[in-house]
DNA sequence: CAGCGAAATTTCAAGCTTGAAATAACCGGA
DNA sequence: TCCGGTTATTTCAAGCTTGAAATTTCGCTG
């Protein structure tokens, strides 16, 4: 929207300073993704009466195949620690996920996927990839890996 | 849209299942954006003990270069209305932008950087651009074009 | 001009998020 | 063993965020 304006959209221009070229990368990066992420919070919300970081629990959780720490989980959803205690509370209390303490360490609790959590993933995560395919429909697959690799290089120093 | 993943989107493809690739796409896209975007907010508030809330209201206030509606500040910044009533009730009180009635419309408020906000906000904003320079310092200026145009192309139909 | 639907904003409850402080457990070296 | 530093988690206050309801105003149409 505003920043199409800004950017101008495939039309030729003169050199501009490289910092400015990142800083309207930075832009367009952060109003696509919060375009994105916000059309799938509604979603999950209409169609599942979920939020959007339980749902991203239960996914890190289904992705890692087994259980997790919280510490894992803080850092695979990139949130604070904090954080995760509150959203896995809640998933408790919901039965969709289960703390057990870990083998061998009692400072640790480990998160688990309930049988029930892994079903109501499982029938969310068709419909949700769905939503990703439609949203990102105008990307032909070169494109899609062109992008994943230009992605992947931001950040390859700073962490 | 759940058949459009199914069937492939009509589309030629080689290797992996496009709506995979989109997928890891989006959440690559997601993990990037949430890495600067947190890095960036704890910068600000240990350089200049201010939110990245209220860092991108006063942005989109100095960009407009003049009044800006709640809602045109809501649609700016893609957040929810009341969202940004609570911001800009805080920059009031911090008397980095003022609320003005809206000349002719009795329904609209505008709000307006004070100079104390153009100062801050422009000392701010020469260090912010600096450091998104750093965070994305690994892309080449082609690639940031090349990104950018990836970019523009996502949502190109969906809104 | 009265009514009515639409638009702009605020208010509110619930939930998310952060950063910092508190707690508990681990681990290695003296 | 004891101690200090580290790690894992929780707790908490403050602020952010959303979606829905309430309020006020606008603009149109009859």
């Amino acid at each position: 929207m505003s920043d199409r304006a800004l950017a101008g959209n495939g039309r030729p221009h003169r050199l501009a300073a490289p910092s400015k070229d990142r800083l309207r990368l930075w832009l367009r990066l952060l109003r696509r993704s919060r375009h994105i992420e916000s059309e799938l919070r509604e979603r999950l919300r209409r169609e599942f009466d979920i939020t959007l970081p339980r749902f991203d629990v239960l996914a890190a959780l289904h992705r890692a195949a087994g259980d997790m720490t919280m510490t894992e989980l803080s850092r695979a959803l990139m949130v604070s620690n904090g954080n995760v205690t509150g959203i896995v509370d809640r998933l408790v209390a919901e039965k969709l996920v289960v703390r057990a303490p870990k083998e061998g360490d009692r400072r640790t609790t480990c998160v688990r996927l309930t049988p029930h959590g892994v079903a109501s993933f499982e029938k969310m995560a068709r419909v949700h990839e769905a939503w990703v395919d439609e949203l990102l429909g105008d990307i032909s697959p070169a494109q899609a890996r062109q992008l994943l690799d230009g992605l992947a290089q931001i950040q390859a120093k700073s962490e």
